[in-house]
DNA sequence: AGGTACGGTGGGAGCGCTCCCACGAGTGAT
DNA sequence: ATCACTCGTGGGAGCGCTCCCACCGTACCT
């Protein structure tokens, strides 16, 4: 009859999960120390002697005790957990390099520490909905934001709920909330006097999305380049895009209906430059011959296209790692007493640099 | 003096984040009834009456009640979280649409549970250790994992660790853990046949990396389908690959060094058939007319490319989606009481089809 | 009428940690 | 020798849940 003994599910739990793995208790008895010695000795609390430090690591390793992240968790109120949202449409975070190089920067960054990283894709209005309720439910210590448009209303629920978040992009340029963003404005300007300088004269330009800031910037930098080469401003040379390749053909399509057209164009991102460069090949028009093309991003896109494309390489992964270490600093000022200094820098702008190769 | 109350850290904490979120005790006493209720209406628990559920229901509106996960985690031994394991170089993850669409398969089946997904992706040694690591404090209710190599340690480690695991595509024909694959044998034999049927005599094939079962079987359907042509085999016209771009450059460069040239290939994955194919146009060689491709996957590059790409599908998302159910179901199976009885298909192979295009 | 069964319910115990208070031993100043 | 610290340490309380047992009332039986 005595199939279980006294403490009923507490055996049974024991029994089903392969014998338990070690507690904090059961290290502490081994070790011959109390349990918040062992707690102080695993989170790396200074006042521990080093007689005892030693003592406690050898039963940790001996047990091979690892920590209950939920028991941590729920004890100390925090989870030990950030999330990297993206609002883009699914696909498109794969097809995008730009996503996948914030990723690995991003994990780079986190690989020193046990923070664990979700990735959260928020194509549509029900995961939006999700995602709220998942945030609301302080699931996770901080948030990335990546690709955020000037009307997002998610910054605004971070904030409401007072999760520590870092964005990559600013909305405007009176950003409030930490951010990690690239010089758009003098990376265009940059491939804007290039072209110049090679001779150029008719200069057009395809722009990404204008709801997001750095697109915007990209404009003004191109004006600017403009500007300072002497060129004169012509609008029906900038065509709108959106980021994709579609957006891309589309674009050089139009500036090719155009009645003079351009003999060198500044396309905002690699990806859409693929796009562009398609229809010149169809169209029988030779790069850079004919037009020159100078692309934005600089991601590896780029290399493999015929003719490499010169492009404005932006620190992509170094964002990503920056992105990852500022929200890091966020969610412990918040965690320690009031009154900690916000560390010197929580909002990065990095240069960005003309990458020559063959296109322009 | 009174700034903090009696309560010590408990009301530090309350007031630091946000005046507290509900806890489950405190919905309890907007409805009226005991913890215990609550719990098993937010459980959806089928002993509760209507009257009662319908009074807990609206007080968790109300309230705007989340459960909260590490509690839960700690009470019921369960974390919620399974991981997806890609054991393959970081790049590789990006570059191969293959990922992508697992990952996407399995992000819907579990889009309807609370189930949360770590993604994590093994490139290293020290990525190995992290992960043993990971996997030894059971931060993961069960693990799913993809392009798994024939001699990988990992399956024993979960095994050893009692952690329920699925993997996509098998690593012997005698694969004891639960998988999901596709018909790569009949997919080869598919392909060979189809391009038989169009005339072609001299059928080429490179393959993947054959320490992975799925390219083994596309060989052996090859080899099949030749029979089956009554075409003979000439092992001079296998050429190994590794599934990049640049083995499938490679093996078609040494394709063409052979004194008699094929006049088909049929390729392990879409992605060599890409490095495949950039070969024979620097070559001056025409797709189709004078050596016909077939890919393998049907991914999106097969569509893009020029010409477009026959290849043989294989229900990637579809594989995803039922890698991830049958986890659940196995999950399911192993927290219940001993006893119950595997669901009925644990091992699932999938059809392949042949997507005929312009490049055969 | 009394007995039995069972659906529905309340709440104690416990999950494995962290936080903090209290306490003992050592150190130096008085 | 006494006092005032500091340092290192042990362990109580509590985080918000789930699990389970005990209990209540009602319905149905004999």
């Amino acid at each position: 009859m005595a199939i279980r003994e006294t403490g009923g599910r507490n055996t049974t739990a024991r029994g089903t999960r392969g014998a338990g793995r070690p507690t904090l208790e059961e290290v502490a008895a081994r070790a011959g120390v109390g349990r918040g010695t062992v707690s102080r000795v695993v989170n790396g609390s200074p006042r521990v002697s080093e007689r005892t430090r030693a003592a406690v690591e050898a039963a940790v390793a001996e047990l091979g005790y690892v920590p209950n992240r939920a028991a941590r968790a729920l004890a100390a109120n925090r989870t030990d957990a950030i999330a990297l949202v993206v609002p883009e449409a699914e696909h498109r975070f794969f097809v995008e390099p730009y996503f996948s190089d914030i990723l690995r920067g991003v994990n780079h960054a986190l690989a020193d520490t046990d923070m664990q990283l979700l990735l959260t894709i928020v194509g549509n209005d029900r995961d939006r909905a999700r995602l709220a309720h998942y945030l609301a439910g302080h699931r996770v210590d901080g948030v990335l934001v990546v690709s955020l448009r000037a009307d997002d209303p998610l910054p605004d629920l971070l904030t409401d709920l007072g999760i520590p978040a870092v964005i990559s992009g600013r909305r405007s340029a009176a950003e409030p909330l930490p951010w990690v963003d690239a010089d758009n404005v003098s990376g265009a300007r940059q491939a804007v006097a290039h072209l110049a300088a090679r001779g150029r004269r008719r200069i057009a330009t395809i722009t990404g999305r204008l709801d997001i800031y750095g697109a915007r910037c990209r404009l003004d930098g191109y004006r600017d380049g403009l500007a300072e080469a002497g060129l004169e401003a012509d609008d029906s040379l900038i065509a709108p895009g959106d980021f994709t390749e579609e957006a891309g053909r589309t674009a050089m399509e139009s500036l090719l209906a155009l009645p003079e057209i351009p003999d060198a164009v500044f396309v905002g991102s690699d990806v859409m430059a693929v796009g562009a460069r398609q229809v010149l090949r169809e169209r029988g028009l030779r790069v850079p011959e004919d037009i020159a093309l100078v692309g934005f991003d600089d991601t590896s896109i780029a290399r493999h296209m015929d003719p490499p494309l010169t492009s404005v390489r932006q620190p992509i992964e170094e964002m990503g790692r920056l992105m990852a270490l500022t929200l890091l600093s966020e969610i412990a000022r918040t965690t320690l007493p009031v009154g900690v200094p916000r560390p010197p820098q929580p909002q990065l702008m990095l240069p960005t640099e003309l990458i020559a190769r063959t296109s322009s």
